[in-house]
DNA sequence: ATCCCGAGGG
DNA sequence: CCCTCTGGAT
């Protein structure tokens, strides 16, 4: 096979965009947050290393029996660990949601910051889920938050080459790849595609619909 | 039974 | 780099 050009690759990233977009439309937050920026902080931070489905069965009691920043600043940790004792690593997660709502109260004026920086010196939320955050509850994208799926998916289609070992380096590789209208969507539809289809093991490239796109694609 | 794979800490 | 925290998926 002989090496594609950079013109041909972009072409392609912009055909595998395309079809997101007709495959995840209008890809809306699956978390249940009411619109508030505190509880999609709160939620995005439960759900990592879990489904969203198993986050909105807790943060409904959640936001009932703590209605503000300042009502869960107070909380008993058992109370929060009684609430959310049925999704993963309850026990950290309960800490450092208290510890985030007694930061925003604390620090921020009951408003979570409008700042990656920020956002990131809350017990729990680090580059990703500030990226999420930002993007769902404001507008803003910074950047693409380059998490596990997005890491895997870029490598096997290629968009990232071997030497792009980082998340970082993969970062740079698709920021320069995409023009910036795109980094929204590709926060949002990658990590979908990422769990349902273009899973870590045994990709489901049977029923891809990017499998003519991928150099990876096993055809199975 | 083993892997998943975000954040934080060593 | 290494490891831990956990329920869920496979």
């Amino acid at each position: 096979m002989p090496r594609e050009t950079m013109a041909a690759k972009r072409e392609r990233a912009l055909e595998v965009a395309r079809r997101m977009n007709e495959h995840y439309p209008a890809a809306e937050c699956a978390l249940v947050y009411g619109g508030d920026p505190f509880r999609l902080t709160i939620a995005v931070l439960l759900s990592a290393q879990t489904t969203d489905k198993g986050v909105n069965k807790v943060t409904p009691r959640l936001w009932e029996r703590y209605p503000t920043p300042a009502d869960l600043a107070s909380a008993d940790v058992r109370d929060v660990e009684d609430i959310i004792r049925t999704i993963g690593f309850y026990h950290t997660k309960a800490a450092n949601v208290i510890k985030c709502a007694q930061m925003v109260v604390a620090d921020y004026g009951g408003e979570i910051p409008r700042d990656i920086d920020e956002l990131q010196k809350l017990p729990g939320v680090g580059r990703k889920t500030a990226n999420v955050v930002l993007n769902e509850a404001f507008g803003i994208v910074e950047g693409i938050a380059v998490d596990t799926h997005v890491f895997r998916i870029a490598h096997r289609l290629k968009f990232a080459g071997p030497s792009a070992d980082t998340p970082a380096k993969t970062e740079t590789a698709l920021l320069k790849l995409y023009p910036r209208a795109w980094w929204g969507p590709i926060n949002h539809q990658w990590v979908l595609f990422g769990r349902e289809t273009c899973i870590a093991r045994n990709p489901k490239c049977g029923e891809c619909f990017l499998c003519d796109l991928c150099p990876s694609c096993g055809k199975a």
